[in-house]
DNA sequence: CAACGCGGTGTAATCGATTGCATAGACCGC
DNA sequence: GCGGTCTATGCAATCGATTACACCGCGTTG
């Protein structure tokens, strides 16, 4: 049978500073629009009261709920969890809120909706791009509107604003890297068949073969999934081989990894035997055991400007109807998992 | 000047049906207290209306946002984003939305109050144990009574729902195992001093060296900031000690990494000079050369059981007085790592 | 001196749902 | 046939802010 104190509001404030509830929003919203004297008194009694806003009856009536939505599939994935903090960041300075959902690649284009439409966020900022386009037209266009931004995984030919980095063009540099190494025979470990991520760097790695006029053994290309025991998996297979790449490019850090874990079980050692090269730079690739060459992303500036495109979206700025379509380029880390080719080696 | 269309509200479902507003939102919610007839009348107009409940209404009339506010101090580190992981499934399979917010070891209790007064979250999952219990406290009692649940890094005789791991103990296991070895010299790479984790290891390493009569060299114990970079310096300080231990726990598994990336430049390998264990299973452990040994962690569980526990909390359940304190064992996983010292396997 | 502009403030409508209370009608039992 | 209970529904208040509009008083200007 206690009071149940609840916490104070804008009325609370108005009593004690003896001034509308309108006066006191505009005080705290608009300070420029009330005396001195008036804003002064509205301060302390906001110190007096212990007044906060509730941000839900201010979302209500200005129908915005300052704070987006990040869906992504897998926050485990560091990958991932590093551009969530360069959103968060930015999200953060902005004065938004970020709302995380995890689709565990469900393609579950109604979990969105449910958030969206509700008013709960203000905007998407879709990291998945095994989303249906037209699914997702449902709650960009009228009459909700969602504002949506896509990053990290293009959604190609959608026509939604698009921050994302050249897979293709990045694919096509590390591959020459091995090539200018002096490697002609050379795998790739492959990425999640479905993955736009995992088809632009395996047409980059398709390219620079064929630019070199070298030739794609389709037994060299192992399935994978950008999971370390896929890349473990594909280095069974690579034993298996009576004729052996003397180095491969791997879809990400995760298989590159596996890949050499799983060889060095069989005695293969890098990059004596073999040159293996990454993709996405992960804190552990200058640590391991030979560092990683990969190709770095930029993913502060990926997640910062996917943030801002977003926002800026939301406030109705950016606002000239043709899409935006930003285009990173990946940096190329040479470290001491790609060589030359033993028999140049020995040369 | 186009008519800007708006989402339909309750209101237009209303008048599709010929029911009042009420009873849409009796059909809704609470389907058994409307007539068959009704339901379905008012199911119907939902669909031709396309009408999505507004969230933030709901919120502000019942007082509960439905969302809940996880604090952590990295999202980039994978052991706090496998937690996330899952946080984040519970808490949708309550129906409820996961705010993120980032600290990086900033001690912003202020950050966390805007969410929290302002109505946006109805609790706190705070996964960082460098928050000062005072000011904390500030939020979590009247007026405010926010639900607080503290999860990973606990925040001693602060009188907060718990859930954590016995670091302690594990940390003990995790140097008994190099002693069950016939290592007895034995050193520490120790977290960021301040943090409670890093503390607990620390203390459980001294418990173990204790119980075993063994004597801890203050020059073994290396200072860390549970990054790989700290390892790797720790591993320059290990190679100019004349005298130097045959094994090594490191206060996760970052750090273990690291100092073995910089022991390896110096030609001295793991396991045949050197065991190492680390902590927290990270996934590329057991992908490492060579395979880490470490204590694994119940994440899931604990992720889970702290979601649980903070649902329970805002909706009344888990009422009685007395603060809920969970702790949860983690288990060793020996790998390659770890070995008999040289001069025992070679005797 | 009347008209006007303007800064500062208050009144009340509004955002879109939920819910306490009232009521109409059906049904029941005595 | 009457009171009572129960079900299904509607009316209107409510959550806590923002904001359109009105108004007051003062200074300026023609």
């Amino acid at each position: 049978m206690r009071p149940e104190r609840k916490t104070p509001t804008i009325q609370d404030v108005a009593r004690s500073a003896g001034v509308s509830t309108a006066t006191v929003s505009r005080a705290l919203s608009s300070p420029e629009r009330v005396s001195d004297g008036t804003r002064a008194r509205v301060s302390e009694a906001v110190r007096v009261t212990g007044y906060t806003l509730n941000q839900t009856a201010r979302s209500l009536r200005q129908r915005s709920a300052r704070t987006i939505l990040v869906a992504l599939p897998d926050i485990r994935n560091p990958f991932f969890s590093s551009i969530l903090d360069a959103i968060e960041r930015e999200v953060t300075a902005r004065g938004y809120g970020m709302l995380v959902a995890n689709l565990y690649f469900g393609h579950q284009a109604t979990r969105l909706q449910d958030y969206l439409l509700s008013n709960r966020a203000d905007g998407l900022l879709l990291l998945d791009g095994s989303l249906n386009a037209d699914d997702l037209r449902v709650i960009t266009s009228a009459p909700y509107s969602v504002p949506l931004v896509v990053a990290c995984e293009d959604i190609p030919n959608s026509g939604f604003h698009t921050v994302v980095t050249d897979n293709v063009q990045a694919a096509e540099r590390a591959t020459r890297h091995l090539i200018e190494l002096g490697h002609r025979r050379i795998g790739h470990i492959f990425g999640p068949e479905q993955n736009v991520v995992a088809r632009d760097r395996l047409a980059g790695f398709n390219r620079a073969m064929n630019r070199e006029g070298l030739p794609i053994a389709p037994e060299w290309v192992f399935r994978g999934s950008f999971e370390m025991d896929s890349g473990f998996a594909a280095s069974a297979r690579y034993m298996t081989l009576a004729d052996r790449p003397t180095a491969v490019f791997a879809a990400n850090d995760e298989s590159a990894i596996g890949f050499l874990s799983g060889l060095r079980r069989h005695g293969i050692l890098c990059p004596r035997d073999i040159s293996v090269i990454g993709f996405d730079d992960l804190g552990v690739a200058p640590h391991y055991s030979p560092p990683l060459s990969t190709m770095r992303q930029p993913r502060e500036t990926l997640g910062k400007m996917a943030a801002e495109a977003l926002i800026d979206l939301i406030e109705g700025r950016q606002g000239n109807g043709t899409p935006l379509r930003i285009v990173l380029q990946s940096e190329l880390i040479a470290r001491e998992s790609t060589g030359r080719p033993a028999e140049l080696a020995s040369a």
